[in-house]
DNA sequence: CTCGGTTGCTTGTCCGGACGAGCGGCGAGG
DNA sequence: CCTCGCCGCTCGTCCGGACAAGCAACCGAG
Protein backbone atom coordinates (compact mmCIF):
# COMPACT_ATOMS: atom_id res chain seq x y z
CA UNK A 1 0.00 0.00 0.00
CA UNK A 2 2.43 2.66 -1.38
CA UNK A 3 0.63 5.97 -1.90
CA UNK A 4 3.45 7.28 -3.94
CA UNK A 5 3.44 11.07 -3.22
CA UNK A 6 0.66 11.55 -0.08
CA UNK A 7 1.33 15.33 -0.32
CA UNK A 8 1.94 16.11 3.49
CA UNK A 9 -0.76 16.08 6.21
CA UNK A 10 -0.67 19.72 7.14
CA UNK A 11 -1.61 19.89 3.01
CA UNK A 12 -3.93 17.95 2.72
CA UNK A 13 -5.80 19.71 6.25
CA UNK A 14 -5.72 23.16 4.40
CA UNK A 15 -6.90 21.54 0.80
CA UNK A 16 -10.27 19.96 3.39
CA UNK A 17 -10.78 23.79 5.11
CA UNK A 18 -10.33 25.17 1.58
CA UNK A 19 -13.08 22.76 0.16
CA UNK A 20 -15.57 23.18 3.60
CA UNK A 21 -15.31 27.36 2.79
CA UNK A 22 -15.63 27.08 -1.32
CA UNK A 23 -18.50 24.54 -0.58
CA UNK A 24 -20.09 26.96 2.13
CA UNK A 25 -19.92 24.43 5.10
CA UNK A 26 -17.54 26.93 6.69
CA UNK A 27 -19.56 30.42 5.29
CA UNK A 28 -17.38 33.85 4.97
CA UNK A 29 -17.67 35.53 9.10
CA UNK A 30 -18.20 32.01 10.88
CA UNK A 31 -15.93 30.51 13.28
CA UNK A 32 -14.25 27.29 12.52
CA UNK A 33 -13.42 24.60 14.55
CA UNK A 34 -11.27 25.40 17.12
CA UNK A 35 -7.37 23.83 16.82
CA UNK A 36 -8.52 21.06 19.40
CA UNK A 37 -11.75 19.92 17.82
CA UNK A 38 -9.62 19.59 14.53
CA UNK A 39 -6.99 17.53 15.84
CA UNK A 40 -8.95 15.18 16.84
CA UNK A 41 -10.97 15.23 13.85
CA UNK A 42 -8.32 15.10 11.82
CA UNK A 43 -6.22 12.43 13.77
CA UNK A 44 -2.89 14.89 13.78
CA UNK A 45 -1.03 16.51 16.26
CA UNK A 46 -1.52 20.04 16.79
CA UNK A 47 1.66 21.72 14.75
CA UNK A 48 0.23 20.12 12.01
CA UNK A 49 -3.32 21.81 12.67
CA UNK A 50 -2.07 25.43 13.35
CA UNK A 51 0.94 25.14 10.49
CA UNK A 52 -2.46 24.75 8.35
CA UNK A 53 -3.86 27.38 9.92
CA UNK A 54 -0.95 29.61 9.63
CA UNK A 55 -0.55 29.15 6.08
CA UNK A 56 -4.26 29.45 4.99
CA UNK A 57 -4.27 32.89 7.01
CA UNK A 58 -1.02 34.26 5.23
CA UNK A 59 -3.33 32.95 2.06
CA UNK A 60 -6.35 35.21 2.95
CA UNK A 61 -8.63 32.42 3.30
CA UNK A 62 -9.02 32.93 6.92
CA UNK A 63 -8.42 35.27 9.65
CA UNK A 64 -6.40 34.03 13.24
CA UNK A 65 -7.86 36.04 16.54
CA UNK A 66 -5.85 35.16 19.97
CA UNK A 67 -8.04 33.95 22.67
CA UNK A 68 -11.50 34.04 19.92
CA UNK A 69 -10.82 32.01 17.15
CA UNK A 70 -10.06 31.24 13.49
CA UNK A 71 -12.73 32.99 11.24
CA UNK A 72 -13.66 32.31 7.34
CA UNK A 73 -12.42 35.19 5.83
CA UNK A 74 -14.19 33.89 1.72
CA UNK A 75 -12.22 32.70 -0.69
CA UNK A 76 -9.28 34.93 -1.30
CA UNK A 77 -8.78 36.46 -5.20
CA UNK A 78 -5.83 36.22 -7.06
CA UNK A 79 -4.02 39.64 -7.64
CA UNK A 80 -4.73 38.73 -11.62
CA UNK A 81 -1.33 40.89 -12.50
CA UNK A 82 -1.55 42.62 -15.49
CA UNK A 83 -0.17 41.95 -18.99
CA UNK A 84 3.38 42.69 -19.24
CA UNK A 85 3.78 43.91 -23.09
CA UNK A 86 7.21 44.37 -22.22
CA UNK A 87 8.34 41.13 -21.13
CA UNK A 88 5.87 39.33 -23.45
CA UNK A 89 7.88 40.56 -26.54
CA UNK A 90 10.99 38.75 -25.17
CA UNK A 91 9.47 35.60 -24.74
CA UNK A 92 7.77 35.17 -27.98
CA UNK A 93 9.89 32.88 -30.98
CA UNK A 94 10.33 34.56 -34.83
CA UNK A 95 9.47 33.20 -38.18
CA UNK A 96 11.55 33.96 -40.91
CA UNK A 97 8.07 37.09 -41.93
CA UNK A 98 7.96 38.90 -38.86
CA UNK A 99 11.97 39.90 -38.89
CA UNK A 100 11.89 43.73 -40.85
CA UNK A 101 15.47 44.44 -39.81
CA UNK A 102 18.07 44.04 -38.47
CA UNK A 103 21.46 46.46 -38.22
CA UNK A 104 24.17 47.51 -36.45
CA UNK A 105 23.10 51.70 -36.28
CA UNK A 106 23.90 54.67 -33.64
CA UNK A 107 22.06 54.66 -30.41
CA UNK A 108 19.28 57.30 -31.39
CA UNK A 109 19.33 59.15 -27.84
CA UNK A 110 16.45 57.88 -26.03
CA UNK A 111 17.80 54.57 -26.08
CA UNK A 112 21.24 55.49 -25.63
CA UNK A 113 19.54 57.17 -22.48
CA UNK A 114 17.74 53.76 -21.68
CA UNK A 115 21.28 52.00 -22.16
CA UNK A 116 23.29 54.21 -20.31
CA UNK A 117 25.92 54.74 -23.19
CA UNK A 118 26.91 58.03 -25.32
CA UNK A 119 24.18 58.88 -28.26
CA UNK A 120 25.47 57.26 -31.65
CA UNK A 121 27.35 54.42 -29.68
CA UNK A 122 26.55 51.22 -32.64
CA UNK A 123 23.77 48.76 -31.34
CA UNK A 124 21.97 46.48 -32.75
CA UNK A 125 18.44 47.44 -33.94
CA UNK A 126 16.25 44.10 -33.90
CA UNK A 127 13.09 45.18 -35.65
CA UNK A 128 10.42 42.64 -36.03
CA UNK A 129 6.55 42.96 -36.52
CA UNK A 130 3.80 40.52 -35.08
CA UNK A 131 0.53 39.93 -37.09
CA UNK A 132 -3.55 39.29 -35.91
CA UNK A 133 -4.74 37.08 -39.26
CA UNK A 134 -3.40 39.59 -42.31
CA UNK A 135 -3.14 43.00 -39.98
CA UNK A 136 -0.09 43.97 -38.46
CA UNK A 137 -0.69 44.45 -35.02
CA UNK A 138 2.56 45.89 -33.51
CA UNK A 139 6.03 46.61 -34.40
CA UNK A 140 8.81 45.65 -32.08
CA UNK A 141 12.14 47.18 -31.79
CA UNK A 142 14.87 45.92 -29.29
CA UNK A 143 18.34 47.53 -28.81
CA UNK A 144 21.24 45.64 -28.06
CA UNK A 145 24.25 46.93 -26.95
CA UNK A 146 27.25 45.29 -29.08
CA UNK A 147 28.68 43.33 -25.58
CA UNK A 148 25.17 41.86 -25.29
CA UNK A 149 25.06 40.68 -28.89
CA UNK A 150 28.26 39.37 -29.02
CA UNK A 151 28.40 35.66 -29.70
CA UNK A 152 24.50 35.48 -30.24
CA UNK A 153 22.40 35.45 -33.26
CA UNK A 154 20.33 38.19 -32.43
CA UNK A 155 22.24 40.29 -34.57
CA UNK A 156 21.61 37.86 -37.38
CA UNK A 157 18.68 38.23 -39.35
CA UNK A 158 17.69 34.40 -39.04
CA UNK A 159 14.56 34.05 -37.08
CA UNK A 160 15.09 32.60 -33.44
CA UNK A 161 12.57 29.95 -32.60
CA UNK A 162 12.12 30.52 -29.05
CA UNK A 163 12.46 33.98 -28.09
CA UNK A 164 15.04 36.54 -27.25
CA UNK A 165 14.60 35.48 -23.77
CA UNK A 166 15.37 32.37 -24.26
CA UNK A 167 18.42 32.85 -26.35
CA UNK A 168 20.47 34.84 -24.05
CA UNK A 169 19.50 32.48 -21.55
CA UNK A 170 20.77 29.83 -23.47
CA UNK A 171 23.93 30.84 -25.49
CA UNK A 172 25.08 33.34 -22.70
CA UNK A 173 23.63 32.12 -19.29
CA UNK A 174 21.84 36.00 -19.12
CA UNK A 175 19.41 35.80 -17.09
CA UNK A 176 16.45 38.37 -16.63
CA UNK A 177 16.07 39.59 -12.89
CA UNK A 178 13.46 42.82 -13.65
CA UNK A 179 11.63 44.76 -16.17
CA UNK A 180 10.93 48.55 -16.56
CA UNK A 181 8.62 49.43 -18.31
CA UNK A 182 7.65 53.40 -19.56
CA UNK A 183 3.80 53.53 -21.07
CA UNK A 184 2.48 56.91 -23.07
CA UNK A 185 0.37 57.02 -26.06
CA UNK A 186 2.30 58.67 -29.31
CA UNK A 187 2.02 58.95 -32.67
CA UNK A 188 3.43 56.25 -34.42
CA UNK A 189 6.88 57.18 -36.11
CA UNK A 190 6.99 57.25 -39.97
CA UNK A 191 8.85 53.79 -40.06
CA UNK A 192 6.09 52.36 -37.89
CA UNK A 193 3.30 53.78 -39.93
CA UNK A 194 4.63 52.19 -42.79
CA UNK A 195 4.77 48.93 -41.61
CA UNK A 196 1.36 49.28 -39.53
CA UNK A 197 -0.32 50.99 -42.54
CA UNK A 198 -1.69 53.36 -40.10
CA UNK A 199 -0.96 56.97 -38.74
CA UNK A 200 -3.75 56.78 -35.79
CA UNK A 201 -2.29 56.85 -32.58
CA UNK A 202 -0.25 54.07 -30.53
CA UNK A 203 0.31 52.71 -27.28
CA UNK A 204 4.13 53.26 -27.34
CA UNK A 205 5.78 50.91 -24.90
CA UNK A 206 9.72 51.85 -23.94
CA UNK A 207 11.03 48.78 -21.88
CA UNK A 208 14.41 48.04 -20.33
CA UNK A 209 15.76 44.60 -19.37
CA UNK A 210 17.81 44.38 -16.66
CA UNK A 211 20.12 41.51 -14.79
CA UNK A 212 20.21 40.51 -11.20
CA UNK A 213 22.84 43.50 -10.52
CA UNK A 214 20.54 46.27 -11.65
CA UNK A 215 21.98 46.87 -15.36
CA UNK A 216 20.56 47.28 -18.24
CA UNK A 217 20.93 44.22 -20.82
CA UNK A 218 19.17 45.80 -23.73
CA UNK A 219 16.06 47.87 -23.89
CA UNK A 220 12.55 47.64 -26.73
CA UNK A 221 10.40 49.64 -28.01
CA UNK A 222 6.84 48.97 -28.97
CA UNK A 223 4.26 50.61 -30.74
CA UNK A 224 0.63 48.84 -30.03
CA UNK A 225 -1.94 50.52 -32.44
CA UNK A 226 -5.08 51.74 -29.69
CA UNK A 227 -7.80 50.11 -31.57
CA UNK A 228 -5.96 46.64 -31.68
CA UNK A 229 -4.44 47.02 -27.81
CA UNK A 230 -6.14 47.68 -24.91
CA UNK A 231 -4.08 46.18 -21.41
CA UNK A 232 -6.63 45.72 -18.76
CA UNK A 233 -5.70 45.63 -14.90
CA UNK A 234 -7.01 44.74 -11.83
CA UNK A 235 -6.08 45.31 -8.83
CA UNK A 236 -6.92 45.25 -4.67
CA UNK A 237 -8.29 48.95 -3.34
CA UNK A 238 -8.60 47.35 0.28
CA UNK B 1 12.81 41.62 35.14
CA UNK B 2 10.55 42.42 33.15
CA UNK B 3 11.26 42.39 29.19
CA UNK B 4 8.13 44.22 28.12
CA UNK B 5 6.92 43.10 25.02
CA UNK B 6 9.91 41.10 24.13
CA UNK B 7 9.21 39.90 20.87
CA UNK B 8 8.50 36.44 20.07
CA UNK B 9 12.40 33.93 19.65
CA UNK B 10 11.77 33.23 16.37
CA UNK B 11 11.01 37.27 15.11
CA UNK B 12 14.09 37.64 17.01
CA UNK B 13 16.17 34.97 15.16
CA UNK B 14 14.57 36.24 12.23
CA UNK B 15 15.71 39.80 12.51
CA UNK B 16 19.53 38.72 13.44
CA UNK B 17 19.95 36.70 9.83
CA UNK B 18 18.53 39.50 8.43
CA UNK B 19 20.87 41.89 9.69
CA UNK B 20 23.65 39.71 8.55
CA UNK B 21 22.88 39.00 5.09
CA UNK B 22 22.42 43.38 5.15
CA UNK B 23 26.07 43.33 6.72
CA UNK B 24 27.31 41.17 4.08
CA UNK B 25 28.65 38.62 6.68
CA UNK B 26 25.87 36.24 5.24
CA UNK B 27 26.64 36.95 1.25
CA UNK B 28 24.09 36.10 -1.81
CA UNK B 29 24.87 32.88 -3.27
CA UNK B 30 26.83 31.14 0.34
CA UNK B 31 25.12 28.82 2.51
CA UNK B 32 23.87 29.66 5.74
CA UNK B 33 24.93 27.30 9.32
CA UNK B 34 22.81 24.03 9.20
CA UNK B 35 20.00 24.20 11.50
CA UNK B 36 21.10 22.25 13.95
CA UNK B 37 24.24 25.09 14.31
CA UNK B 38 21.89 27.88 14.31
CA UNK B 39 20.06 26.11 17.38
CA UNK B 40 23.34 25.92 19.06
CA UNK B 41 24.10 29.54 18.47
CA UNK B 42 21.18 31.09 19.94
CA UNK B 43 20.07 28.57 22.28
CA UNK B 44 16.73 27.94 20.97
CA UNK B 45 14.70 24.77 19.67
CA UNK B 46 14.81 23.36 16.27
CA UNK B 47 11.20 24.30 15.93
CA UNK B 48 11.71 28.13 16.45
CA UNK B 49 15.22 28.23 13.90
CA UNK B 50 12.88 25.99 11.59
CA UNK B 51 9.98 28.63 12.04
CA UNK B 52 12.55 31.71 11.18
CA UNK B 53 14.09 30.02 8.13
CA UNK B 54 10.52 29.29 6.71
CA UNK B 55 9.58 32.72 7.41
CA UNK B 56 12.74 34.45 5.67
CA UNK B 57 12.42 31.82 2.70
CA UNK B 58 8.60 33.25 1.97
CA UNK B 59 9.67 36.49 2.08
CA UNK B 60 12.70 36.00 -0.42
CA UNK B 61 15.43 36.29 1.92
CA UNK B 62 16.66 32.91 1.25
CA UNK B 63 16.16 29.88 -0.77
CA UNK B 64 15.90 26.21 1.33
CA UNK B 65 17.11 23.34 -0.98
CA UNK B 66 16.19 19.66 0.71
CA UNK B 67 19.18 17.78 1.74
CA UNK B 68 21.56 20.75 0.64
CA UNK B 69 21.47 23.75 2.77
CA UNK B 70 19.64 27.12 3.14
CA UNK B 71 20.88 29.53 0.73
CA UNK B 72 21.09 33.65 0.94
CA UNK B 73 19.42 35.32 -1.45
CA UNK B 74 19.54 38.82 -1.12
CA UNK B 75 17.66 41.75 0.54
CA UNK B 76 13.80 41.02 -1.38
CA UNK B 77 12.93 44.28 -3.27
CA UNK B 78 9.47 45.40 -2.45
CA UNK B 79 7.53 44.65 -5.80
CA UNK B 80 7.20 48.75 -6.28
CA UNK B 81 4.14 48.67 -7.69
CA UNK B 82 2.12 50.91 -10.74
CA UNK B 83 1.00 54.13 -10.98
CA UNK B 84 -2.78 53.60 -10.86
CA UNK B 85 -5.00 56.28 -12.73
CA UNK B 86 -7.79 55.11 -11.81
CA UNK B 87 -7.44 54.77 -7.92
CA UNK B 88 -5.35 58.08 -7.68
CA UNK B 89 -8.53 60.25 -9.56
CA UNK B 90 -11.38 59.01 -7.17
CA UNK B 91 -9.14 60.26 -4.25
CA UNK B 92 -8.08 63.50 -5.34
CA UNK B 93 -10.15 66.68 -3.92
CA UNK B 94 -11.62 69.25 -6.60
CA UNK B 95 -11.51 73.17 -6.52
CA UNK B 96 -14.02 75.62 -8.12
CA UNK B 97 -12.02 75.66 -11.14
CA UNK B 98 -11.72 72.38 -11.79
CA UNK B 99 -15.06 70.93 -12.42
CA UNK B 100 -16.42 71.17 -16.60
CA UNK B 101 -19.42 70.22 -16.25
CA UNK B 102 -21.87 68.10 -14.05
CA UNK B 103 -25.11 66.78 -15.67
CA UNK B 104 -27.54 63.79 -16.35
CA UNK B 105 -27.09 62.54 -19.52
CA UNK B 106 -28.16 59.32 -21.24
CA UNK B 107 -25.32 57.09 -21.04
CA UNK B 108 -22.96 56.55 -23.67
CA UNK B 109 -23.10 52.92 -25.21
CA UNK B 110 -19.89 51.85 -24.22
CA UNK B 111 -20.17 53.24 -20.34
CA UNK B 112 -23.43 51.94 -20.25
CA UNK B 113 -21.92 48.32 -20.99
CA UNK B 114 -19.48 48.96 -18.28
CA UNK B 115 -22.29 49.85 -15.67
CA UNK B 116 -24.17 47.26 -16.86
CA UNK B 117 -27.11 48.96 -17.60
CA UNK B 118 -29.05 49.67 -20.88
CA UNK B 119 -28.16 52.27 -23.25
CA UNK B 120 -29.46 55.59 -22.78
CA UNK B 121 -30.45 54.62 -19.08
CA UNK B 122 -30.26 58.43 -17.16
CA UNK B 123 -26.91 58.47 -15.36
CA UNK B 124 -24.79 61.37 -13.75
CA UNK B 125 -21.62 62.73 -15.71
CA UNK B 126 -19.15 64.78 -13.64
CA UNK B 127 -16.42 66.20 -15.67
CA UNK B 128 -13.27 67.59 -14.26
CA UNK B 129 -10.23 68.95 -15.43
CA UNK B 130 -6.48 68.83 -13.90
CA UNK B 131 -3.35 71.10 -14.43
CA UNK B 132 -0.04 70.98 -14.61
CA UNK B 133 0.58 74.88 -14.57
CA UNK B 134 -0.84 76.57 -16.46
CA UNK B 135 -1.70 73.67 -19.28
CA UNK B 136 -4.37 71.31 -19.17
CA UNK B 137 -2.88 68.33 -18.14
CA UNK B 138 -5.71 65.88 -18.24
CA UNK B 139 -9.55 65.26 -18.37
CA UNK B 140 -11.58 62.63 -16.14
CA UNK B 141 -15.08 62.04 -16.36
CA UNK B 142 -16.90 59.93 -13.70
CA UNK B 143 -20.25 58.10 -14.53
CA UNK B 144 -22.76 57.36 -11.93
CA UNK B 145 -25.52 55.26 -11.91
CA UNK B 146 -28.44 57.20 -10.34
CA UNK B 147 -28.76 55.46 -7.36
CA UNK B 148 -25.62 55.79 -6.68
CA UNK B 149 -25.63 59.40 -7.07
CA UNK B 150 -28.51 59.53 -4.95
CA UNK B 151 -28.22 61.11 -1.57
CA UNK B 152 -24.74 62.33 -2.52
CA UNK B 153 -22.91 65.45 -3.55
CA UNK B 154 -22.03 63.75 -7.05
CA UNK B 155 -24.71 65.16 -8.80
CA UNK B 156 -24.18 68.76 -7.85
CA UNK B 157 -21.69 71.11 -8.95
CA UNK B 158 -20.15 71.88 -6.39
CA UNK B 159 -16.39 70.63 -5.67
CA UNK B 160 -15.57 67.78 -3.24
CA UNK B 161 -12.99 68.56 -1.03
CA UNK B 162 -12.06 65.03 -0.04
CA UNK B 163 -12.68 63.10 -3.49
CA UNK B 164 -14.83 60.46 -4.79
CA UNK B 165 -13.93 57.68 -2.55
CA UNK B 166 -14.04 59.66 0.84
CA UNK B 167 -17.11 61.31 -0.19
CA UNK B 168 -18.66 58.21 -1.25
CA UNK B 169 -18.01 56.06 2.10
CA UNK B 170 -18.57 58.89 4.27
CA UNK B 171 -22.04 59.73 3.31
CA UNK B 172 -23.05 56.34 2.01
CA UNK B 173 -20.88 53.90 3.88
CA UNK B 174 -19.77 52.59 0.27
CA UNK B 175 -15.91 50.50 0.37
CA UNK B 176 -14.40 50.62 -2.67
CA UNK B 177 -13.11 46.78 -3.31
CA UNK B 178 -11.12 46.67 -6.34
CA UNK B 179 -10.78 48.42 -9.57
CA UNK B 180 -10.75 47.13 -13.42
CA UNK B 181 -8.58 49.62 -15.72
CA UNK B 182 -8.37 49.34 -19.65
CA UNK B 183 -5.81 51.31 -21.25
CA UNK B 184 -5.19 52.18 -24.48
CA UNK B 185 -3.90 55.26 -26.86
CA UNK B 186 -6.71 56.78 -29.09
CA UNK B 187 -7.42 60.31 -30.22
CA UNK B 188 -8.92 62.65 -27.94
CA UNK B 189 -12.87 63.26 -28.42
CA UNK B 190 -14.09 66.45 -29.65
CA UNK B 191 -14.77 67.78 -26.17
CA UNK B 192 -12.00 66.73 -24.71
CA UNK B 193 -9.51 67.88 -27.45
CA UNK B 194 -11.59 71.58 -26.67
CA UNK B 195 -10.78 71.18 -23.16
CA UNK B 196 -6.92 70.04 -23.35
CA UNK B 197 -6.06 72.30 -26.60
CA UNK B 198 -4.69 69.45 -28.60
CA UNK B 199 -5.44 66.86 -30.79
CA UNK B 200 -2.54 64.60 -29.92
CA UNK B 201 -3.02 61.24 -29.12
CA UNK B 202 -4.07 60.61 -25.15
CA UNK B 203 -4.06 57.17 -23.02
CA UNK B 204 -7.21 56.51 -22.60
CA UNK B 205 -8.20 54.69 -19.13
CA UNK B 206 -11.68 53.20 -18.57
CA UNK B 207 -12.06 52.24 -15.02
CA UNK B 208 -14.84 50.57 -13.15
CA UNK B 209 -15.02 50.50 -9.16
CA UNK B 210 -16.31 47.85 -7.21
CA UNK B 211 -17.17 46.41 -3.76
CA UNK B 212 -16.72 43.33 -2.39
CA UNK B 213 -19.42 42.00 -3.88
CA UNK B 214 -18.10 42.71 -7.47
CA UNK B 215 -20.48 45.11 -8.34
CA UNK B 216 -19.57 48.37 -10.23
CA UNK B 217 -20.15 50.98 -8.27
CA UNK B 218 -19.40 53.87 -10.65
CA UNK B 219 -16.83 53.98 -13.91
CA UNK B 220 -14.70 56.74 -14.95
CA UNK B 221 -13.13 57.53 -18.26
CA UNK B 222 -9.56 59.59 -18.41
CA UNK B 223 -7.86 61.50 -21.06
CA UNK B 224 -4.10 61.62 -20.62
CA UNK B 225 -2.12 63.66 -22.98
CA UNK B 226 0.92 61.10 -24.26
CA UNK B 227 3.54 64.47 -23.91
CA UNK B 228 2.66 64.91 -20.56
CA UNK B 229 1.76 61.61 -19.06
CA UNK B 230 4.07 58.41 -18.76
CA UNK B 231 3.21 55.68 -17.02
CA UNK B 232 6.18 53.37 -15.35
CA UNK B 233 5.85 50.04 -13.99
CA UNK B 234 8.48 47.79 -12.68
CA UNK B 235 7.94 44.07 -12.44
CA UNK B 236 10.52 40.99 -11.18
CA UNK B 237 10.70 38.28 -13.61
CA UNK B 238 12.97 36.10 -11.71
C1' DC C 1 39.22 3.37 -14.36
C1' DT C 2 34.16 2.91 -13.56
C1' DC C 3 30.22 1.64 -11.21
C1' DG C 4 27.30 1.10 -7.25
C1' DG C 5 26.50 0.89 -2.43
C1' DT C 6 27.35 3.07 2.05
C1' DT C 7 27.57 6.87 5.10
C1' DG C 8 26.84 11.28 6.92
C1' DC C 9 25.01 15.81 6.53
C1' DT C 10 21.14 18.48 5.46
C1' DT C 11 16.22 19.90 5.30
C1' DG C 12 11.03 18.29 5.44
C1' DT C 13 7.54 16.80 8.21
C1' DC C 14 5.31 15.34 12.39
C1' DC C 15 4.24 14.37 17.28
C1' DG C 16 2.80 15.34 22.09
C1' DG C 17 3.42 18.15 25.58
C1' DA C 18 3.96 22.60 27.90
C1' DC C 19 3.18 27.46 29.38
C1' DG C 20 1.52 32.13 28.46
C1' DA C 21 -1.93 35.49 27.14
C1' DG C 22 -6.28 37.42 25.14
C1' DC C 23 -11.13 37.21 25.59
C1' DG C 24 -15.76 36.60 27.35
C1' DG C 25 -19.25 34.75 30.48
C1' DC C 26 -20.80 34.25 35.13
C1' DG C 27 -21.39 34.72 39.77
C1' DA C 28 -20.33 36.99 44.25
C1' DG C 29 -20.10 41.09 46.46
C1' DG C 30 -20.90 45.97 46.72
C1' DC D 1 -28.47 47.55 39.74
C1' DC D 2 -23.42 47.63 38.67
C1' DT D 3 -18.58 46.07 39.21
C1' DC D 4 -14.85 43.12 39.66
C1' DG D 5 -12.44 38.90 39.83
C1' DC D 6 -12.42 34.02 38.59
C1' DC D 7 -12.53 30.47 35.20
C1' DG D 8 -12.69 28.13 30.90
C1' DC D 9 -11.92 28.42 26.11
C1' DT D 10 -9.07 29.91 22.57
C1' DC D 11 -4.78 30.91 20.01
C1' DG D 12 0.62 32.05 20.26
C1' DT D 13 4.78 30.27 21.11
C1' DC D 14 8.25 26.91 22.28
C1' DC D 15 10.59 22.53 23.28
C1' DG D 16 12.89 18.07 22.33
C1' DG D 17 12.55 14.26 19.96
C1' DA D 18 11.67 11.30 15.90
C1' DC D 19 11.69 9.44 11.14
C1' DA D 20 11.78 10.27 6.07
C1' DA D 21 14.11 11.88 2.08
C1' DG D 22 17.41 14.57 -0.90
C1' DC D 23 22.18 15.06 -1.80
C1' DA D 24 27.19 14.52 -2.15
C1' DA D 25 31.34 12.42 -1.14
C1' DC D 26 33.79 8.42 -0.18
C1' DC D 27 35.29 3.73 -0.91
C1' DG D 28 35.60 -0.92 -2.31
C1' DA D 29 34.50 -4.40 -5.96
C1' DG D 30 34.75 -5.33 -10.57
Amino acid sequence: MSMDFAPPKYAQVMTAIQQRIRDGEYAPGTMLPSETQLVREFGVGRTTVVRALQTLAMQGWIEREHGRGSFVKGRPEAPADRVRPGLTATEHGETAESIVSVERVPAPRHIAHLLGVDERTPVIARQRLTKQGERVSAVETFWFPLEVALGTDLDKPDPLRHGVRQHLQAVKHLRFDHVTERLAARKPTKEEADILGSTSPVLGVLATVHDAAGSVLFALSLALPGELHELEDVYSVR
